[in-house]
DNA sequence: AAGACCGTAACTCTTTCGGGTGACCGTCGT
DNA sequence: ACGACGGTCACCCGAAAGAGTTACGGTCTT
């Protein structure tokens, strides 16, 4: 019974990673957490063959995680998973004993090899890859102006004020508006823009 | 001139964090980052006496800019900010060389006493203090019923459905609704939702 | 005891949104 | 050269949202 234990604080990247880890030939389960205190839960009441961990994660670090992860099990097979701007907390982890790390802007295909020769290979180690953030889990893609008009409306700007603050008619502002919503699965603004959050495209 | 370099990626908890330190007497001077590159490009400038950052941040982490820092001037004093739920990256950070920490959740006071200190004293280390984060620059406190609504709100439901999940009526909810929007000072839902993420009240 | 919040609810009125649809133009890739 | 896509704009329409106001009972603090 092999399985894999993913773990993102991000929902969405939590769901994306979960449907490309299970395509993996030969993983039969797999199971998830939103951060490490969830990870060291699972991990006390069933081991998984290999733990996919983000770096970044609210309370209990990946980094932590990961030293009292191999204090308890030397044997735990950890890839980090992280952003393109923080390598140093995957130094530290690797350092602390994950196997390697995938950056997230990687490919599913890159991501299923790592995760395949991995589980194949129990003394695996590092062979940093990378991966389109695209296609982990389709991150939508919005236009430079779908952008600026989802900032627009992260600033509680209305249609109007957006359109004259980028020289465009209410109407164009309207169109990108529902084109950005279609691209994100949003039903409504406030929606938008927390999914714009939630997949880090405004802050 | 004493001037103080504030850093930390959140804009709400950086204006908060420089209004407050600005309030220290001694202190003639506040600059502020966003994130690690940017105190590393300051700091090669001009350097201020005392840095307060984030250990969490986009792009080159506290971690990394506390090391980076330290070898290009080793007599840096750095004071590490971190949320209740990241102590990992606190305890590297000063293991890295960070003078000491301060919780989000502590009391201006402290943050202004912790400060004061760090400047009074050039070998000043550690003494971990905490400061209620409500006072550290107003951050809003909405009650549980706002909260669920304004995470309704982020799941892009409807006032009205908002009401059928709670058991409410429209007209509830539409109160709660704008009692939230004016203690966050969001001009409507979208905004609203945005601010939550930017205070850490929805994830 | 008085006041300050909070949770609940209703009513009115105006503005904004979001869907649907169509259209023109430019660019880029095939 | 054709088609897909993006940026621009317009018009209609019904459904929400948001502002303003009022109200009543509960809890908690002063």
């Amino acid at each position: 019974m092999t399985s894999v234990l993913v773990c993102d604080d991000s929902p969405l990247a939590r769901e994306a990673l979960r449907r490309a880890v299970a395509t993996v030939p030969g993983v039969e389960r797999v199971t998830t957490a939103a951060n490490g205190e969830e990870v060291l839960r699972r991990w006390g009441a069933d081991r998984s063959d290999l733990i996919l961990m983000d770096v970044r994660m609210p309370g209990l670090g990946g980094v932590e995680t990961v030293r009292r992860l191999l204090s308890a099990d030397p044997g735990a097979r950890i890839i980090m998973l992280t952003v393109a701007e923080d390598l140093d907390g995957v130094a530290l982890a690797v350092a602390a004993g994950a196997r390697g790390y995938l950056h997230k802007d990687a490919s599913r295909a890159e991501l299923r090899a790592t995760v395949t020769q991995a589980l194949a290979d129990p003394t695996w180690r590092l062979a940093p890859r990378r991966l389109r953030s695209a296609e982990m889990g389709a991150t939508p893609t919005l236009t430079a102006r779908e952008i600026q008009v989802l900032e627009g409306m992260s600033h509680g700007r209305s249609n109007a004020e957006i359109g004259r603050e980028l020289f465009l008619s209410e109407d164009t502002v309207k169109t990108h508006a529902r084109r950005l919503f279609k691209k994100l699965g949003a039903s409504d603004r406030a929606h938008a823009v927390a999914l714009g959050f939630r997949w880090g495209l405004v802050r």
